[in-house]
This record gives C-alpha cells, structure tokens and sequence, in this order.
DNA sequence: CGCTCATTTGACAGAAATCAAAAGCGGTGG
DNA sequence: CCACCGCTTTTGATTTCTGTCAAATGAGCG
C-alpha cells in the first residue's frame, strides 16, 4: 500500500512519508519526535473488529497507519449509522473528553499508532506547537464536515452518492495508495459494505444499488470487482454530483483533515 | 431577549449571565477579561445584512451577543445552503486561516461581539487556558456536527424535520431567551425563512410546508404566528424524529458547542 | 392601497422506500 | 474440489413520498 516500510520504533514518525506529512506530528521538532517514538506503540486490527465502543471512557487516541476506519454512530433504536472514514494520517478518538461519542471499526485490515490518552494530552501541554496544530487540524475538520453535511443535504440520491464518490476518489485513489490503470481512470475503492454506504448517504441499499447500476451503464463507472469501480468519466461524475469539483475538492479532507 | 442590560466596555464579559458562561471567555481570568475588554467592541446588524462573506478575509471573529446568525455554504451552481445556525455564545468566524469557508448572514437583527482575529490569535498565546478552551470547543462541535449530518441522512422529510424543530426547541426555548406559554409547552421560534429551512434539511419549501401542516393537524404544533410554534406534544415530535431524545439531546450544541 | 416576495395549496409525474425473492459471495467442512 | 450455509447484494413489483409546475393566498412595506 505503501512503498515505506514501517519502523514501529518510529510510529508518529512514519518515515518521510504520506503519513508523516500529513498528521500533526509534522508540526513536531526532534525532542517532540524522539518523546512520541517512546509513549505510542502500532496495534493492528483485522477487518470488523471494533476499536472503540461509542459512550466508552476515552483511554487511548492515535493517528490512523493504514487501512480505513468507520465511525459511525449507534443510534438508541439500534441503527447503526455512518459518520465518516478514517484515512491514514487521519487523527482518531477524542481527546479532552471522558466519553467518546463514536465507536470506531476498522473497516479494513488496520494499523493504528496509538498512545494513552492522558499520556498525550500531557504530552500536548509541553509541546503547545503540536496542540496547536491539532486545533487547526480540527478547525479545517469542522469546516469540512460542515460541507459535508451541506452535501447531503443535496434533493436526489444521485447527487449524493456523486458526491461520495468523487471525495473517495480523491481519498482513496489520489493521495495515498495510489491505484491507477491508467492516468485517467482512477479506481475507486468501497472500503464499507452497501448497506452502510447507503445509510451514510441517507438511503437505502436498495436504492443505492440501482443508482450505481444506472453510472455503470451510462459509463462512468466499470465494475472491476464488486468493490472496486474505474472511473471512467470523472467529468460525468461531477456533473451528476451537481457541484463543481472545486466544491468537492474542499472536502477531500472528509473523514478527518486534509 | 435578556433581562441584562448588554454594557459595551464588558463585552467578553457580557455579565454574569447566560453567554459569559458558555462562551470560551468563561476560561478567562482577571487579566485576560481586562484585555478583551479592551480589544473587542460590540456591533449591531440588522436581520438579513451579511457579516461577513464565503471566500472573503478571515479579518475578525468573535461571539454572537443576541440574535441568531445562519451560516451559508455558496454552492458553484449559485444555491445558497444553510449549514448551521449560531445563538448567543457561539463562537464565529474562522481563527488560523486566511479565508472564511462559509458566510455569515444575521438571519434575525443581532449584536456580535466582535475582535481583531490577528488581534485574537495573539491574545491566544498570551492565555493558553482560553486557547485550550477553544480546542475543547471546537473537538465538541466537531461531535455536534457529525452527529447532526447522521441525522440529516434519515430517509423521510419527516425525521429531519422533527429532529430539527427538537434542537431548536431546546436552544430557542431552554436556554436562553426562554419563551414558554405553560411549564411543558415551549414556544419554538424558526428564526429563518422556509425556503432556508428546508434546503437545510435537504428538501423543498413545498414538501417542507406539507410537512409542517401535518404535524399541527395530528396535533403535535399549534400555530402561534408564522414563525412561532407553540410545542403540543414533544413525546410525538421525538417519536416522529425516529431517534431518542437522549440521541437528539447530545446536539443542542448545534450550531456552535454547548 | 398596491406592490413584491414568501408561503401555502393543488395536481401530477417521477423518485425512492418497502416488501419479496433471486442471485452472488465468502467461509466451513466434508 | 465441491456442497452447504449464512450473509450481502441485486432485481422486480408495488405503494408511498417527494419534487416540480402552476396558481392562490398571505405577509411585510412604502
């Protein structure tokens, strides 16, 4: 998935890599560095497995390595709804808070840096440069969720799902884990099951379906397996997202920050 | 709207009352409320005049005094979407970075307490209490938000309109600025148009208003004026929203943190 | 009072949810 | 390797809901 090898040694490190570049330990000098590479350890989950139970006390927060996470948000009839992904480089758990509010799956194979929370947000307290990159980090979040959720206020379900879309594309296919038949036509990667698909853009799978059987006829998706879809006609996705791609673009940084 | 009387030189203090101890100035000691006094002032704006607009400058932020403010994502294709609602003690504006993502309209005459942002962020490094106070705030908002955009993924018109009206009731009318006709009856004041409410809840003014007839003819609204409903029977408005209140309680903070 | 704009109402066509059933997929164990 | 099982996904038929167009009503304002 990547070309890196990973050094658990160096977890919040992560080589000069994707990942380095994009959490917030980028904004950490050598010391701050060196202090994260003693308190964190890698914990590896397989598919299904659940991280974090919603309303649990929050004892440890960390940055996604590889794979994806779900968050999703158990509602009291029993639903279980999706709130966003997680991303390598993306921040998970919640810090200055006893309870989270989310329960956190990995919906793939993952690897996560993890560290204690209290541990962490005494480290923060000592290094103001880094808490003060997690709170811009997540004042971009909140913007973006915040478009997000102005998407999928969006009248049709094909808006919406080309809309979900485009944000994977870009997620999944453009930044890290690179995928690519040709320069042009992405792959576009379905980490989470229809049925949650279709629950996160306020559907049903059935519906849901069907829409994506009408892109791959009128050829803007070709099926590769059943969770993986080359983007033919990037252009006609747009267009039927009904926003520009500029708007899109804004909102790459979907399930956490860009 | 408040029994206080709002004193201009004590803006970040704005009293012992209601927004002093909700804003972020509540982390605020001795000193740094004397500094704020003297770096913010007050400024009155009349419903529908635009505070501050999408793309623009972030040159100032600050704390929504009275009155609400709707906070509007411009879409390429010109649709004007709502995508959140401040109350008093809401923070506004966007610290750290140089342009503002969305815009930010009086959507009833307001009065805003309003400070330089450079000014702020500086302020910030001198009290890294209030600093972690906005963090705090942000990460809760940040809960707020994602749980909000769960609930606007419900499949009827008529879950995300009970669960809206909800949020609305318990900001409008059990917090501040209480408007009750008898102990269980509060009067839940739409400070927006229709036409707004409904692209925030992602349908049209037409269904949006068949909605809204419903719910008075089975007798969970009664009318008070056009934009004043006087709530009936809050037990069907939760059944009808399709998620418990306690679910529905977590987002009071809508707009901004609680 | 007459103007404009927002909201409501009605009629209808189209989209989506629902119910029911078939097909596909992944794992297990023979 | 194959058959079987449980599960997810797809498909079809039907009903309900919602968006759209058009027109009437109502509210605010000079």
């Amino acid at each position: 998935m990547h070309q890196q090898v990973f050094r658990p040694a160096d977890c919040w490190k992560c080589t000069q890599g994707d990942i380095y570049n994009r959490s917030i330990c980028r904004a950490a000098g050598e010391n701050a560095l060196r202090e994260l590479d003693r308190m964190t350890r890698t914990r590896d989950y397989a598919k299904g497995q659940v991280i974090i139970t919603e309303g649990d006390q929050s004892s440890f927060v960390g940055n996604v390595v590889s794979g994806v996470v779900k968050l999703t948000n158990t509602s009291s009839s029993g639903g279980q709804q999706i709130v966003g992904l997680l991303y390598p480089s993306d921040f998970f758990g919640r810090a200055y808070s006893d309870e989270v509010a989310f329960s956190y799956e990995a919906a793939t194979d993952v690897t996560l840096c993890i560290v204690d929370r209290h541990a962490f947000e005494a480290f923060l307290e000592r290094y103001p440069e880094i808490k003060h990159e997690l709170l811009v980090t997540t004042l971009d979040e909140l913007d973006a969720v915040r478009e997000w959720s102005a998407l999928m206020a969006s009248h049709t379900t094909m808006e919406r799902l080309c809309s979900f879309l485009y944000i994977l594309a870009r997620r999944s296919g453009g930044q890290h884990c690179l995928h690519r038949d040709t320069v042009d036509h992405p792959v576009i990667n379905l980490p989470i099951g229809r049925r949650d698909i279709a629950a996160y853009i306020g559907t049903t799978a059935e519906t849901l379906s069907r829409n994506i059987r009408n892109l791959v006829r009128s050829g803007v998706l070709r099926p590769v397996d059943n969770s993986n879809f080359e983007l033919l006609d990037g252009k006609g996705l747009v267009e039927r997202a009904g926003e520009s791609s500029e708007d899109l673009d804004e909102l790459t940084g979907l399930g956490q920050r860009d």
